[in-house]
RNA sequence: GCGGGAGUGGCGGAAUUGGCAGACGCGCUGGAUUUAGGAUCCAGUGUCGAGAGACGUAGGGGUUCAAGUCCCCUCUCCCGCACCA
């Protein structure tokens, strides 16, 4: 009996793979090595940002954060692999209010919760084996990044780009506090079911809609590079539209009233005037006239109702009459004035003129109301009889001058018109809003800005930066409408900056997406306490060549960080317009069909699994189970059946033979050829994200390596070496323990993570016989053995001495060969 | 309603420019080895058919020597927006 076989039928603990041991042994060297510190400034190889959406410390990491990081993870590693010097940093986004809402029912500073979960996870991540550089950690919530959303934000102000008015919020009126969108279902309390209002407060907003043309048009630079749904969805977003404003005269009314149309062409087709029954102009309209009363019962309702109707499809059109009247600027006509819901008071001017016969809400409108309906653009349709408006191009009738012209003839026309009178013009509108950063809660960054009886608003001075939270301790945290730091007195009043007489502290904590808006750039100092980032360490790494993260950041938080680098590229320290050249939209993990929850019973815990199956198996799980940014269902993958791949692929290490550095050209031809082809395959895989497929490639050279070790060259030849080496190194994006334990029974020194990718040899790709398909009639008939570089006419004559093709070409005559030359002959017969 | 994406074996999924459909894996079947196996190795596995063969990428039509891939129509599912004038 010989030694390999006593060894496999004994299997002992050195021929086991045994995640547990290899992590206990490897997770240290790792340490001591930082194979991926990425900065220093010596470093000779060229750089590249990779980034993954830093996670919420919302308790330990779950299987999601597992998918996301398990592809950020290959990405980042195979970058290094391939020589770069890799940016690949991870913090937390730990403002918010969940760890608000944990601290209230635990009654304790949110800070404690916070930093036990950025603890627990940090512990995960490097469980996890995640690729990050352990040197660039930061947190939002720490004052040292905060200072920064500060400085920040005073940069805003003084150019203009923060500023506070009033707006309406969502109200509870029994619980007496304000609401996030998401706290409101149905237009109800989440937790009381009271219905909720809207009620007026003096907040901070940024002036993104400055941005909303820049916003746009630079999504040009992403095309094919970012998921197209994502820029179409920040597209919808932005929503410009171009159209023109158009003056009328209403009776009572000294200034006329603008509205806003797409459709200036139909302005002969206005049958009526609408404004918006929330807006001022609609209380300013009804007020001391006879709807008076009317309107305030229906503005009650209105208010009331709004929330909950919204999400009722095709309700009803509501309005009142204001018993006033607008004048059509084009043909002088008396156009009756109604207050309804179903124009918005924050779109546009609040007003619209109403064209019923070519919008279909206008068109319902009008039909409640038995309002006229005048064709204006010919159809095949009457939008009176059928209730359907009719709102494509088309001859313009009824429409004076505009008779006779189609729709962007039209528009031109009457635009020129109406700029001549100098009632209208071309204008553009958008949908996005500018963005409410304020917050009446605790944990978040405070806003810089002390309020001054007699110098109104002043922005803290930069050398008393950061306006640091003040203790929890002694706050109440519940949510009541105004910010809970109002109560921390000895931090609210302070001297004004500007005149030294009392003054207080701004109360209000900004929106956490501010945090997140540039943290990319943070990364790159976390701990630069000279500035928010060095212009030139920017000018070194951005944009971020991949970011990876799920979809449910497509607008907003995508939107906010390409804003700021907007902003700062204004303020010129950033060159870039644009902080994302890729992105990478991963799918959801779930269970069983659908998202996983506690409460629908069906959550699977990362930490049981990567007990059960082992850190490497998961991972491999992850990137093997579709492409990445398709869903994974967790019932549906095999974790088991990864780890028995991994247990296959690690034995293969042990049975190599051959001393390290024995010259590959020497070993079999076969499986040389195998080894190049498939790391070439797998190279090409990974470039293009198809990382199951790349895992898929290496599978194939292990089942290639397997046989020829048992009925192949055998394992001292070395191309055996050669081919467990390189599916070392593939496996290493992926499986970094099993990788790193191969690496070394191979008889190398860690870390394999730096160990480079194969180098393809191209003279190794040549096949020197290629199998050729022989069709007749399109079906395959014959396969032949042929040089790859066989002439067109040997390949056909060839194909028609084949037995197979004779036989079925028997009793017919040949029409055609088409021969592509050496892979395909199609034979056309009759 | 509007917009977008997708339909391939029992399952997850492969498939340069149109050129062998089903790579790779899961599961399953059989075999070898084993005291044992949730280990390992080997073989098989789209459907129908005993077989030759026929059929087969949601359904229907088209272009082509050749279609999962291109064009038209229909169906189904998923996602986003939802009175934006």
């Amino acid at each position: 009996m010989s030694e390999a076989d006593s060894v496999a039928s004994q299997p002992d603990n050195a021929n086991v793979y045994d995640p547990a041991a290899m992590q206990e042994r490897w997770l240290p060297v790792w340490d001591e090595l930082a194979p991926f510190r990425s900065g220093d400034p010596e470093d000779p190889r060229p750089s590249k940002y990779v980034l993954d959406m830093f996670p919420y410390p919302s308790g330990d990491l779950h299987m999601g954060h597992a998918e996301a990081y398990a592809l950020g993870d290959v990405i980042a590693r195979y970058w290094v692999q391939r020589g770069f010097n890799v940016l690949h940093p991870i913090g937390w986004d730990a403002f918010g209010l969940p760890a608000e809402n944990a601290a209230i029912k635990r009654k304790e500073d949110p800070a404690v919760w916070t930093y036990e979960n950025i603890a627990t996870q940090k512990a995960s991540m490097r469980r996890y084996a995640c690729s990050f550089d352990w040197d660039r950690v930061l947190n939002t919530c720490d004052p040292e990044y905060y200072r920064w959303n500060q400085w920040l934000f005073l940069q805003m102000y003084s150019r203009g780009l923060a500023y506070r008015k009033d707006s309406a919020v969502n109200w509870c009126p029994t619980d007496q506090t304000v609401l996030a969108n998401e706290q409101v279902v149905d237009g109800k309390c989440e937790r009381c079911d009271s219905v909720v209002t809207k009620k007026k407060l003096n907040q901070w907003y940024l002036r993104i809609t400055d941005y909303a043309d820049r916003l746009l048009d630079d999504m040009s630079q992403l095309e094919g590079q970012w998921p197209e749904k994502v820029l179409l969805m920040q597209r919808n977003w932005i929503g410009r539209s171009t159209g023109a404003n158009v003056d009328f005269a209403i009776s009572g009314r000294d200034e006329p009233v603008t509205v806003y149309t797409t459709r200036p062409d139909t302005l002969y087709g206005a049958t009526f005037f609408v404004v918006a029954a929330d807006s001022e102009l609609a209380a300013e309209l009804a007020a001391d006239g006879p709807a008076e009363v009317e309107f305030a019962e229906y503005l009650e309702t209105v208010k009331k109702a709004s929330d909950i109707d919204r999400l009722a499809t095709d309700r009803p059109k509501t309005g009142v009459f204001l018993h006033r009247y607008a004048t059509n600027p084009v043909n002088g006509e008396q156009l009756p004035v109604y207050a309804s819901d179903y124009v918005l008071a924050d779109y546009g001017t609040g007003a619209v003129m109403a064209v019923p016969a070519h919008d279909q809400r206008d068109l319902d409108f009008a039909r409640a109301f038995d309002l006229p309906v005048r064709v204006v653009v010919e159809a095949d349709t009457d939008p009176a009889v059928t209730g359907e408006a009719t709102a494509d191009d088309g001859i313009h009738v009824n429409s004076g001058p505009l008779d006779g012209l189609g729709k962007e003839e039209a528009i031109k026309s009457i635009i020129e018109q109406l700029s001549a009178q100098d009632g209208g013009d071309t204008a553009v509108n958008y949908r996005l809003r500018d963005w409410l950063i304020s917050r009446q809660r605790y944990w978040g960054t405070p806003i810089p800005i002390i309020h001054c009886s007699t110098c109104g608003e002043v922005p803290v001075p930069q050398e008393q930066l950061p306006v640091k939270l003040p203790p929890a301790e002694g706050l109440d945290l519940q949510p009541k409408g105004s910010s809970p730091l109002g109560a921390a007195t000895d931090w609210v009043n302070v001297a004004c900056p500007s005149c030294g007489q009392p003054a207080k502290r701004d109360t209000d904590t900004m929106d956490t997406f501010f945090d997140s808006s540039w943290y990319f750039l943070r990364f790159l100092d976390p701990h630069d306490d000279a500035q928010a980032f060095d212009p030139d360490q920017a000018r070194k790494w951005l944009p971020v060549d991949q970011y990876v993260g799920g979809v449910t950041h497509a607008i907003l938080h995508l939107l906010y960080a390409r804003f700021f680098t907007k902003v700062l590229h204004d303020m010129g320290l950033v060159e870039v317009v644009e902080p994302f050249a890729r992105l990478l939209n991963q799918g959801m993990v779930q269970m069983d069909g659908s998202a996983m929850s506690k409460s629908r019973g069906n959550l699977v815990r990362l930490s049981d699994e990567l007990d059960v199956h082992g850190v490497d198996a998961v991972r491999l799980t992850m990137v093997f189970a579709g492409p990445p940014e398709d869903d994974i269902d967790w019932g549906d993958v095999s974790a088991a059946g990864a780890k028995k791949f991994l247990a296959r692929a690690w034995r293969l290490s042990g049975d190599v033979t051959s001393d390290p550095g024995v010259p590959a050209a020497d070993g079999d031809m076969e499986l040389r050829k195998a080894t190049h082809r498939l790391v070439n395959d797998a190279q090409i895989a990974v470039d293009s994200h198809r990382f199951n497929v790349a895992v898929a490639k290496t599978m194939e050279l292990v089942n290639a390596t397997r046989k020829a070790i048992d009925s192949g060259c055998g394992p001292v030849d070395p191309a055996v070496r050669e081919a467990v080496e390189a599916i070392t190194v593939m496996l290493s994006l992926v499986a970094p323990y099993t990788a790193e334990d191969m690496w070394s029974r191979l008889g190398h020194q860690p870390s394999v993570a730096r160990a480079g990718w194969p180098v393809v040899d191209e003279a190794l790709l040549v096949q020197d016989v290629v199998t050729c398909v022989v069709q007749v009639q399109g079906k395959v008939r014959a396969r032949l053995e042929v040089a790859p570089d066989i002439s067109a006419a040997d390949l056909e004559r060839l194909a028609l001495a084949a037995d197979p093709v004779i036989n079925a070409l028997e009793g017919l005559e040949i029409r055609k060969v088409i021969v592509r030359e050496p892979k395909l002959v199609n034979i056309v017969a009759s």
